[in-house]
DNA sequence: GAATTATATTAGCATTCGCTAATATGTGTG
DNA sequence: CACACATATTAGCGAATGCTAATATAATTC
């Protein structure tokens, strides 16, 4: 059982971002284009093509073309399956770790 | 359905490191010492300390002392079972997300 | 209680990351 | 072909992150 950390923080690092979280929630159920997910977020065209960027290379979506137009999608059902986990956990923890949040100027993890 | 995206991604960032998965890997099992988790990973004292003041503060495990020695293990069956997901997710991207990684400077996400 | 061992904290540095503004590319339309 | 619209890329900045080395705290042992 070989393993590589590297890539594998990679792949999660895709999922640890709000932004990238709410395209994902935004594109859970239907494939969106690009504008579409601008619009319901309503955020900069530029930082979420970048955003659809990162989760594409990370193996999390999927992109197809039609006409000028590029719908975003997740890759598989397995993708959902693990967002719905993850969801599952956090809401286990979700007050501690915003708690944690709370009394430190530097992020929680380095943080003295 | 509201969602604190903000705190979701701090959560997820707990497990988006390589050092922090490799510690995971290292107490799914059983409960460890720092310094055992430290010789095993072959790490810095200092180092592994961060990232597991990190792990505890996104909730993902616990600790308790015994003596001078302090345990730390996943906090429940849920996160063993969320990192088998991710695992199991993870291995069918693997090589597209290793792929992206080659020819950029920049990192995958923000890379042009 | 001095020395030892185990762990945590601090400080500082280099790198990565996320954001915005500007520009480029590509695709359809008059 | 000129123009508008959809998306991608680039550059640059400030903030967050991960690392190491040094120091602090706490519990243990002699």
């Amino acid at each position: 059982m070989k393993a590589n950390y590297e890539v594998k923080a990679k792949f999660i690092r895709g999922f640890s971002d709000k932004t990238r979280l709410q395209i994902l929630e935004c594109i859970k159920n239907k494939e969106k284009t690009v504008s579409q997910i601008v619009d319901e977020l309503n955020g900069n065209q530029s930082n979420i093509s970048q955003h659809l960027a990162c989760l594409k290379g990370c193996g999390i979506i999927v992109s197809r073309q039609e006409g000028k137009y590029i719908f975003y999608s997740l890759r598989n059902a397995e993708i959902v399956q693990l967002m719905n986990i993850m969801e599952a956990v956090f809401v286990q923890v979700e007050g501690e770790v915003a708690a944690c949040d709370k009394n430190d100027e530097r992020d929680c993890c380095s943080k003295p």
